[in-house]
DNA sequence: GATGAATGAGACTTCATTCAT
DNA sequence: TATGAATGAAGTCTCATTCAT
């Protein structure tokens, strides 16, 4: 594995565990077994290597929900499908969602970073402007709408993660058509 | 104003601007005009006064939640109205919001305190327990349900406070609505 | 109990137990249930306290090794006597012996302090002195002889307190029988 | 000189000097011209600085002690060079004396690293039993024997250093008789 | 590309002491 | 006599980062 690569795991599997703060770059160091310089000549700082991480994460996320839908579904199924892809991604990828939690809320990220990476969610944001614009959902704005949703996957995956709930395909299912319910008109 | 008040007030605001990292001891000390073995003499530890904001501030919270239930009102306009006790407190004290989301994803507070603090939330989980039993929510877990409807409010005043969205009455009753919709029955 | 004793005595218990530097005056204050604004009535400062202990301690220590010494014993008998006066009131209070350890080889204590306080050891000096004039004790310096027979009794006690040996009376004699020969002539 | 020597170096001579807790690392830091993380990148900790010296002064010590030791002595002459050998090497080296003087009696110091530092010893160990079993000397416990002839050692040092004695050839070999005449049998 | 010794600002906390009551 | 809130200098240690090799 390149050092590069060597680097960026361990500090997933490190933040995501401990927090932003409570990983040094010199205990990234000593895991990856890297030299200090070594970080440096890949990644310009710390913020850097928090950053690349986050933006790799989303271009992967933004993939993921997309998974398997196609056009011959109707726009319910669609719905659901994307949901569960985000949730599954989440459930197959614990570090990666427990690394959003701890970074999401950091003064470290810049809006100007969450915007840019709101580019790999492009597909999702015409999905639900379509819907809109269709009828079959709500006239809430689109930005908003997208965050009650999204938030309500991460309040389910971020229960089942510390064992608050027992997840089951059920229980999947209501809470997906509890969140369609939120958004549907009639 | 005492020197613990003093103390309280320059951290909740500080931490809430800045972030609990970027919050040293050495700036708190400064704007609250208290000397370093002053905080020392009130709270055994930075950890230990954060905790203590955050055991005020749900009490606090806990509280405004319920202001103005009576027994008169139908369940649906009591959901509208702690929904909306909710975000007015967020919005009428938008640096308590903000200490919020910069604490809840910190490795600082512990599960332990995080329990502790939900006796705040017994007459709120009460009344969604009894919602349920009555038939006029969906059967989902009350730890669940909370949670979603919770992160609803949550995602709605963090736009409206970081002026991603324009707030209007309007839109409030909307989202309400939206929240509502998710979890009623019919 | 006066809160003067009350001080004084919680000092050498925290002293002899975690050292000069390991006991902050607000740990004495705590244990002895006073003030801090109690201790600095009786005492100018953490130094003045120590240094309080130490002469009152010196002082119990002059009048407890002549203890039992009459002019009808002969020199030897008066030198084992001597010895093991020390020896038990060091085994009776070990705290006090410890206090001493840890205080001696501080830098708080003055060489006028340690002067002032060797008044108490007049007589013992003046016995060594005698010895040596009446040619029964070799013709060494008395300050070294002193210093050289009061460390023998703290070698010995100090392992006895640190269970480093087994106490026996045997011990005890064998043990003065070598200080004795190293000073005796023949 | 690599920094580690110069840390190491700069550190005997204060502690010896001022003492353990008068010794701030900040002190550390100036006079031995490092930066504050260098002394961190070689000793993890104030505790782990002092107790290296600790030991290497130990073993210094053990090996200072039997220089000049050829099987051609017979055993008193063998005492007589021990001795010799353990005040001259504190004499030639008084900071290390002091240092060790600050350090024994210092809460710091755990008896585990007292223990291991011991084996700096043995052949003193072997010597001292060999005399006993041989009917050379008095048949007290080795460890007693060594601590009371080690202890006779720092006093006359003590003594010397704190220019509370004067310094003769005469006086030494006084002394060490004096010692020799406390063990020897006859 | 890769190393790791070295940096130094700044983090949290302690502690002897004071002083108004 | 007795209290204890308040002080602030100073303590140990961490950490992102650099640079000569």
């Amino acid at each position: 594995m390149s050092k590069r690569k060597q680097i960026l795991d361990t500090t997933i599997n490190l933040v995501s565990e401990m927090g932003l703060h409570a990983t040094p770059m010199s205990l990234i160091i000593k895991e990856s077994n890297v030299a200090a310089g070594t970080i440096y000549h890949y990644f310009k700082s710390k913020d850097k290597l928090i950053n690349t991480l986050y933006s790799e994460l989303h271009e992967e996320m933004g993939n993921a929900i997309i998974q398997n839908i196609n056009h011959e579904l109707n726009y319910k199924d669609k719905f659901f499908l994307i949901w569960k892809n985000l949730f599954l991604f989440y459930k197959t990828h614990p570090r990666k969602f427990e690394f959003l939690e701890h970074y999401e809320s950091s003064p470290l990220i810049k809006n100007e970073i969450k915007e840019i990476n709101q580019r790999h969610y492009q597909p999702a944001i015409d999905f639900f402007k379509t819907g809109i614009q269709l009828g079959v959902l709500r006239n809430l704005p689109v930005a908003l709408m997208i965050n009650l949703i999204f938030s309500n996957v991460s309040t389910l995956i971020r229960m089942v993660l510390m064992d608050e709930i027992e997840y089951t395909d059920q229980l999947l299912k209501e809470t997906i058509q509890s969140s369609w319910d939120s958004i549907k008109i009639n």
